[in-house]
DNA sequence: GGCCAGGTCAAAG
DNA sequence: CTTTGACATGGC
């Protein structure tokens, strides 16, 4: 088969040819941002926006406004996002930290380079995609966020023949592909549009998939 | 009613 | 380093 840089490559043009530029992520501003990356912790989508369309009706969508609102009177406002206790912890921890190390101006998550990652995987409650999702979106590090969907992905592709740590996929991505933070940033949107819409891990629509082609899923023979 | 959703932490082998 | 349990809501 093709180097793995020819077959990430075309992977990505598949997809961004099917569904067009994503402009992740969605966000109005960096912390929104990052209490996104939080509240999507194994969660859907749809109960983060109801998660977070209550912090802005209660002006609690700020650093500051995080920080001073009691516990559990934070987590009643995530709730709909699931966790909610565990994420107002998380929560505060992260605002906690935007003040201790930026004085609470995302901006300053820029000036950090290469060590932001570093930083933030020591905060409460942000891991590897967490911490990559921020660098990467917020921070501007040409890092790769590697989901649930990455990794089902990946292994459809017949690039593992089983599941790898975190940092082995990341690899992957960023040894057999330019460095570059707006396609880092599209190729992952990408994956993840792509999951939702037809690489389900149920009733997967493999019928009408760009990637068919490619992808090893369903097939029960192979030529060499 | 069961399964799934853009994970992380802490304890234990 | 890998496994396991806890954390929890809402849509299909």
């Amino acid at each position: 088969m093709r180097d793995m840089r020819s077959k990430l490559l075309e992977v990505y043009q598949l997809l961004l040819g099917q569904y067009s530029p994503q402009h992740w992520w969605p966000s109005d501003t960096p912390f929104e941002m990052m209490v996104g990356a939080i509240l999507t912790q194994s969660a859907a989508w749809t109960n983060v926006e109801k998660a977070i369309a209550n912090l802005k009706k209660e002006d609690a969508l700020s650093p500051s406004a995080i920080r001073a609102l009691p516990e559990p009177e934070l987590a009643q406002l995530v709730r709909p996002s699931g966790y909610y206790n565990a994420k107002a912890r998380k929560l505060k921890a992260m605002a906690s930290f935007l003040w201790e190390e930026y004085g609470d101006d995302p901006r300053g998550l820029r000036e950090d380079g290469e060590l932001l990652r570093e930083k933030l995987l020591k905060v409460y409650g942000i891991g590897e995609e967490t911490a990559d999702d921020i660098a990467l979106y917020v921070g501007g590090i040409a890092t790769f966020v590697v989901d649930a969907y990455t990794r089902r992905l990946v292994l459809r592709l017949g690039v593992f023949s089983e599941d790898k740590p975190y940092e082995t996929y990341r690899r992957l991505f960023m040894e057999n592909l330019p460095a570059d933070v707006a396609m880092f940033g599209e190729y992952h949107a990408l994956i993840v549009r792509h999951a939702k819409e037809a690489c389900r891990k149920t009733a997967p629509r493999c019928g009408g998939c760009v990637l068919r082609r490619i992808c090893d899923f369903g097939k029960s023979s192979g030529a060499a």
